[in-house]
DNA sequence: TGCGTAATAATTGGCGCCAATTTTATTGCG
DNA sequence: CGCAATAAAATTGGCGCCAATTATTACGCA
């Protein structure tokens, strides 16, 4: 069985799956199981994993395999500090290097999100979200802060499954990617900051 | 040939070789060179550079093998932004968080970094130096935001070699330092800020 | 002497294998 | 029926091996 020649490294793939929900936080991720789902030898799948384990997005336990860790509310607490800290710190280059071009495809993004969260799937909403988000930081032009934000953020399992139950916060998302878009527009730092703290540190 | 069963990682004592500026820039890291040195298996030392592949301290080439990444000025100008961000973004907690015992503590860390400037080696100077910003970030009492700092760092290879190469530049941490443990006494965190943008952005 | 080609040596990549460990199932006993 | 012990099955960990690839050396020719 040779593993589609394709896209993305595995470890990015197996990732996907833990932000989407399928699998849950202290769920075992047994290499055989990899190995079919994702149609991979176990060479590639224990590389993966290795990877996720650096990148501390799952945990492995000696003799007993890996597992996705549990989010005990101080880690939670912990990660959205530091996304605090990252997010805000890029608002300066962000309102500073957006173009009139840049504004219209980040509102372009935001409205696709709109979207997905009316009557889109749980991946579209994950991924209109994240290209959202990712268009966004691109405007600092710091490689190193967009892939540190983004490394936090997986950490955390940003994504919809885990956050977005009700219609209530989906909207909620929504409504802030619309502030977010405006901030960028009118260069208001200030405000910008202040909606994504906010949008942060909310509680779902 | 067994690994002496001991403490750290692998990948985090190939880490320190490289800080310590024993592979330059641009070196090719063979895995045969480092199962000698680091009295490895040829399994454990492929685990650890892949490791640090994940953790973008050391880049790999297929079918070439691993190297230590040139530091281009973009990349680090990159890296020093991100620096700032974490580290000024961790000062409120630092400040907050500071204990009289704390500051003594930190002040005598600062003394050993001041010894070990006028008459220590670099391993000295880069062991006493990462004790003081350790203890200083753990004030943060946020592990996640402790860790990030470091893997930061640790990229942009904030370490003697590359770093000190002056008595002068030693001489300004040394001072810095001081400075720093001034401000955390005091509970001036706009100064501490300042101080620890001054001391990141420092050309070296 | 310099260049190109072929041969040889060295290194990397990933596979298969099996020992070690853990988990699950089975059996026996009170 | 519940528990403990044993056996069997499943899973993980790391080793050895060799094919594939790259680097170096040797050779021949102009």
């Amino acid at each position: 069985m040779k593993r589609k020649e394709d896209k993305r490294p595995l470890a990015d793939e197996i990732a996907q799956a833990i932000q989407l929900g399928e699998y849950r936080s202290g769920e075992w991720l047994r290499q055989v199981d990899l190995e079919e789902r994702f149609a991979a030898t176990r060479f590639d799948v224990r590389a993966a994993l290795e990877a996720l384990v650096v990148r501390k997005e799952i945990q492995h336990v000696r003799n007993r395999g890996y597992k996705v860790p549990a989010l005990d509310p101080e880690m939670l607490a912990h990660l959205r500090e530091v996304r605090v800290i990252l997010e805000c710190g890029a608002v300066p280059q962000i309102v500073a290097n957006a173009t009139d071009e840049d504004v219209v495809r980040l509102a372009e993004l935001a409205e696709a999100f709109s979207v997905a969260a009316k009557s889109g799937t749980h991946l579209d909403q994950s991924t209109t979200n994240r290209e959202f988000h990712e268009a966004m930081h691109a405007l600092t032009a710091n490689p190193v802060l967009v892939e540190t934000i983004w490394s936090i953020r997986d950490r955390g399992r940003s994504a919809p499954f885990t956050i977005w139950r009700t219609p209530d916060t989906l909207h909620r998302s929504d409504e802030d990617h619309r502030q977010m878009v405006h901030c960028i527009r009118e260069r208001d730092a200030a405000g910008l900051s202040k909606v994504i703290e906010d949008h942060i540190r909310r509680r779902h």
